[in-house]
DNA sequence: GGCGACCATACCTGAAAAGCATCGCTATGC
DNA sequence: GCATAGCGATGCTTTTCAGGTATGGTCGCC
């Protein structure tokens, strides 16, 4: 890496950037920022030094965009953009309300959970905007630790995960086996471990949700026999899509079945393993009021 | 709005504000950042004035972040990871090849072609990324409008929207009527139009799918029968949701059974109308050779 | 050939960011 | 109770650099 003179790019470059990318003309986004042009021809060509990269090419009578920088034009709005949001965002919180709470959630677990508690929140707090974040077990985590969300609908985490965060249990579903209609299983009213360990399985990512790998492995323990799994996938519809082609069965929670639709059926375990714990996952520190009022929403949805 | 005497804010103010925010502690903050202490102070103080928003509790013994602060922090990191990925991206596509292409498409359209197209792209060439952006019409044409996306796999748009866009068509789906599984319109092999104008419609929402709109009412044009939509939704999700739990019937491509599993069921029209057109939308003046790639493993996945 | 559109260069000025020394506060230790 | 150490704020100077003015070069066009 070369070393750098360069000092490092700032909104400003972005905005003079932006400008003169839209109007592709030097004295008129000049004109339009209020500065003089040799002043804006600097910074451009400031943050072209910074970057190392050509961003505009200067034919005489019409100024162009080189490719990378019409990639950097989209860079740039978005960026400024970006910052808009949080100056924004943080003015709102100081002005009262908070307008948005960031909500992380499993979405396969919470096909009945969330949209409940999104309508009865609406009903409490019609002024909060809830944005909503489809995430892995593993990112909710992430995103909790960093202060980007404030409230999660996932399965219980491993207990050393939680790092000072709370867990409050909202559902249980127990554990199924999910299987092809047409496979004889299907005929059955509840399925035996020992039936289904000679048949590989389609699993959710290690990496991404090591907490369903901690299940797996726990109800195998018992029985001696070898965990297969055949696929890892990160999604549910990519886990039942996999499991409808016939690459394996899937263990998981009854509620994977509302969206398996009618080639998957899924049958209970025997005897029953603990079922998966759904509910909210939250830091009691900052507990803002937006945020208690949403979980009470949750709450009422899930019948506590 | 209050006159501004305050000049703007600026990358720095938000890589300092972050440091501090991290290790809680001036001192320390300017050390990390080879900057003296009063220097940074005074920047923070600066970000605060111009923000309007106390960010940090000065306590003596310890510095605290405020309730505005901690949403603030959270902010100022995203800002500038973006802007980070924005000199990343665009010193990439200078170096040669761009690693990333954005495609946009429409979820419930494209759950045939797209994990087709991906997997074949990813043969093609596999040092390309494709970034995915699940989307409404509207927000592909508007974001197609500002560069943002290389391509997207959208419904065919209406003419006046393209602005210089080529559509290239790819699949055709007939349009079906999505009834509950136990309504006696299930059990026909196809339905009329004039055995459904009784019954309420749920649709897609009429800002994000203007297209879908256009077709509806071509469809009711020849009926003179009138057309009631109890409800919009913007997702294929909610939609069949609401089918499901009787607000009422879905008119809409085949492909739509594929996402609803067994408790709706898709029939077609007869006499049928034009099948909606699903193909790839793009830039033919500024098709760079990622995307050129891309648009080939699309239509080869689509047998074209 | 003169003019006008357009961007670059050279140089100057002023604002503000950074540095340095110091102050004020308070918790802590003897 | 006094000295001390940790922490941030304040006042002042220095340095940096964004912005301004004047001007020059290039090219297309009348």
């Amino acid at each position: 890496m070369l070393f750098r003179y360069g000092r490092r790019v700032e909104l400003r470059h972005l905005r003079y950037f932006a400008t003169v990318g839209e109007v592709l003309n030097f004295t008129k986004a000049a004109q339009k920022l209020r500065v003089a042009q040799p002043a804006l021809s600097r910074q451009i060509r400031d943050l072209e030094e910074e970057l190392g990269v050509q961003l505009l090419e200067r034919g005489v009578r019409a100024t162009k965009l080189s490719e990378a920088g019409a990639v950097f034009l989209v860079e740039a709005r978005a960026v400024l953009e970006r910052a808009d949001k949080a100056v924004k965002a943080v003015r709102d919180v100081a002005l009262g309300e908070r307008v948005e709470i960031h909500v992380g959630y499993a979405p396969s677990l919470t096909i009945e959970l969330l949209p409940c508690a999104l309508h009865s929140f609406h009903n409490i707090a019609p002024s909060v905007h809830v944005k909503l974040h489809d995430l892995s077990s593993e990112e909710m985590l992430r995103g909790m630790g960093e202060g980007k969300f404030s409230l999660c609908l996932v399965a219980r985490p491993e207990k050393e995960s939680m790092r000072g965060l709370k867990f409050e249990l909202l559902q249980e579903y127990p554990i199924c086996v999910g299987v092809p209609s047409d496979h004889r299983l299907a005929q059955a009213k509840s399925v035996k471990l020992a039936q289904i360990t000679a048949e590989p399985l389609v699993a959710y990512s290690r990496t991404e949700y090591p907490e369903y790998h901690a299940m797996l492995k726990e109800l195998f323990a018992s029985t001696g026999s070898e965990l297969r799994i055949a696929e890892e996938h990160d999604s549910a519809p990519s886990l039942i899509a996999a499991a409808r082609i016939g690459r394996g069965f899937i263990i998981g929670p009854a509620c994977l079945g509302m969206l398996a639709g009618a080639r998957l059926k899924f049958r209970p375990l025997t005897p029953a393993p603990p079922p998966v714990q759904v509910g909210a996952l939250f830091d009691p520190a900052r507990l803002s009021d937006g945020v208690a009022k949403f979980l009470a929403a949750v709450r009422s949805s899930a019948g506590k």
